[in-house]
This record gives C-alpha cells, structure tokens and sequence, in this order.
DNA sequence: CGCAAAGATGCGTGACGCGCAAATTTGCTT
DNA sequence: AAGCAAATTTGCGCGTCACGCATCTTTGCG
C-alpha cells in the first residue's frame, strides 16, 4: 500500500480525482472560450477523455462542475484555517487562511494572479445561471469554515449564532473584495482588497 | 387613466403580477406537498389556471419560480430603508428595515410566522437544487441594498467596498439568523436572533 | 492467479427551456 | 363606440439534459 507522494489514497482514488479535475478544467476552458451555450456535456466528456455518461457520475450539471474548481479553492481556507497555531488570535489565523487560499492564483515571482483563475472567476459572475452554483460553493465552504471556527473557539455551532456569522462574513469580504477587483478598471492589486474588506468587518463596519 | 387603488400601473400590468405570483405560490404549494420531482411545470401552470408556456414567459425554471416569493420580500429591506428618515443612524435604519421586512411573517396578533412562508423557507433550505436559487434571490436583493446604503451615506458604490460590505453583512446576519431559527428544536423568537446577529457583526464580532 | 467490488459505459426515457408564429386580449385613438 | 396597434398568451417542435438501469471493464486484495 502506497502512502508516498503526499496523497493517502490508492491509485482508484487518485483516478476518481484526475477524472473529476480534468472534467472540470474541460468545462471552464471550453465555456471561456465558446460560450455557456455552445458547449454540450458531451464536448466536456470528450475533452477530459470519457464516455458523455460518466460526465453526470461526477457532476450533476454543467454548472456544477464549472462551480467544482472554485469549491475545492474556497474550502482551503477552512483546512488553513485549522493548520494555524491555537494560539493565534481568531482574526489574525483568518487573515492568514485567506491569504493563504488567495495565493494559489498568484505565481510567486509576477504576483499576478493566473488567467486560468481569473477566467473561470468572470465567468461565473457574468453568467446567472452560473453563479448559482458559484455561491452555493461558496455557501458550502463558508459552512466547513464555521465547522472550523466552532472547534477552534469551543463555540457549539448549534448553540450560538457565532461561528456561523464569522465565517459569513468573511464569505462576504472574500467575495466583495473578488467582486470590485475584477471590475476595477484601472487594476488594483487584489490582497490589499481583502485585507480592507476583513478589517472593516473586523471593527464593526464604521462609517469610513 | 386611473391613478387610484395606490398602484401605478394599469390594468394589463396587475394582471400581468397577478398571474406571476399565482405562478409562484401554485409552485410553492405543490412542491410542499408533493416534493420537487414530483410537480411538473404543467401541474403548477394548470394549478394557476395559464397555459404550460406561459410559465416560462414568467420564468426560467421550477426553482426560480419557487425564490420568486422570497425575492420579492427580500427586496423589502432596500426599499424600507430608503423611507427611513435620513437623519437616522445608519444601522438603526437597517435594523428598522429588517425587522419591516420580517414583520410581513408575523400576523400581528399571534406573532407566530405564517406557515406559508416557513415551508417555503424549509424547502429552499433543503433541496438542493433550490438552494442555488435562494441565495441568488439574496443576493440580487442584498445588490439593491448595496445602491440604497451608498445613495444614504453618498458613497459611491464603484468607489468603496463599503455599501457592499455593509449590504453583505446584513444578508448574512439574516440567513443566519433563520438557518438557526428553523433547526431549533424547543422554537425561539425569530426577531431576537436577527437583532442579535446584526448587533454582532455592526460591534464587529467580537468573541462572546 | 482469480474473485468481488467499484467505476465506466451505453441505452432509453421523461422533462425541460426556449424560439417561433398564430391567436387573443388590452389600451388608446378617432 | 368602433377599430387598430401593441402586448401577451398559447400551441408546436426541437435540441439538451439528468438520471435509472443493465452491462462491461478495471482495481485491489487474498
């Protein structure tokens, strides 16, 4: 039994996963390019190098699995979330969760994000019928964070309102600040967005 | 031309709102009886009494006639808090059209929510594939919250994250308060939880 | 080496979303 | 009051889609 490499599974499950990425890097690519409209399941299916019928084995709509990129990137930060020290102040281990699940879309020597990222991002915001799904991502991860933020402080998430409400609203900052850069004409560097946004939630939202 | 009877638009224009509500609480009363997979499009045109074709002159799909309902009242909160005075704080103004909006639930004298409204919720909640649809509604109307926070604190909406931020964190503290509200078990006053979820993130969610 | 389980594939079906054009209704003019 | 133009409803049809079911292939383990 192969533990190396990092992972934890076997080859099976490491094939489901390939499989799955590659159905959905296919589908944000090929929708970048053509449009929601003009790209069938089956394009998808074929372009990840599978049967049209295992495309719904993996996902469920096309939406979905648009969506599945951006899922994985946003549950990251309740993983970073629980790596950070206990001892760290609340906040503080946030803002650096965050920071942490920003950096994946910058390449450390240009410090611009990659266009892969961006893309699916603007897709998703432009299309409505995508960004159901987008939010229901982010809706899942900002649940898995809540989970995170109720161990981390010992708050019981079925009893105080607390663990939820931070974990939404650094859901909103996350996507305010997402929102805003990418209609920035002239571009503006996006951390010191986020940074902005977490800090004004942080405080209490005072007139600025 | 009539200007009576408050409203503001003709005959053909109140039809025209009639049936599309008729639409949406037909949608709503099927699917809480029989469950989502079990209404068609045609029972739900049937039960309003307009052909099958029409529904989709009113809307796009099963779900997004269900959020219909739920849209409207969300919109709510914008619209209130553009009639409250401009000399009110800030966030007692929002407080103020929170608690409008909610109010619409609440028959006056029982001050128990409508059950229309709670199955409706409930079944947002836990379909699935309604979910997407729900929040996308909160979102549209966390959007015109957004334009009536930045038209009262003249702050230009493209200019700051604020309006967007405090639009944000208004929508999170009422889902979060009615995602508590609906699972707990020994029921607890809904109002109390909005105000307290509101007054956490407006104090900036310290630890409690 | 071989078997049981898990996954991939093919097929068939019911429903959906929507474009198009004809029929009906509404609102305003003369 | 009659009639016309615009808006709306309706019927029809097409291309997709989501998914259940049965079968075949691959994987992991004894």
């Amino acid at each position: 039994m192969n533990v190396e490499d990092g992972g934890r599974a076997g080859l099976r499950e490491r094939k489901k996963q390939e499989t799955r990425i590659a159905l959905s890097w296919a589908a944000v690519q090929l929708v970048v390019e053509r449009g929601l409209e003009n790209v069938r399941v089956e394009d998808i299916a074929a372009a990840a190098g599978v049967a049209p019928r295992t495309f719904n084995n993996y996902f469920s709509s096309k939406a979905e699995a648009i969506a599945a990129r951006h899922l994985d990137r946003a549950r990251l930060i309740a993983a970073e979330l629980r790596r950070r020290p206990p001892s760290e102040p609340l906040w503080e281990a946030l803002r650096h969760a965050v920071a942490a699940r920003m950096a994946l879309g910058v390449p450390p020597p240009t410090g611009a994000p990659d266009q892969q990222w961006v893309d699916g991002v603007r897709l998703m915001m432009s299309e409505p019928s995508l960004m159901g799904e987008f939010i229901k991502a982010e809706a899942t991860a900002e649940a898995e964070l809540a989970a995170a933020v109720a161990d981390r402080t010992g708050i019981d998430l079925t009893r105080d309102l607390y663990p939820t409400l931070v974990a939404g609203a650094v859901g909103v900052a996350v996507r305010t600040a997402m929102q805003h850069w990418l209609r920035a004409d002239p571009p503006v560097p996006f951390m010191p967005l986020v940074e902005y946004a977490l800090d004004q939630l942080a405080r209490g939202l005072p007139l600025p």
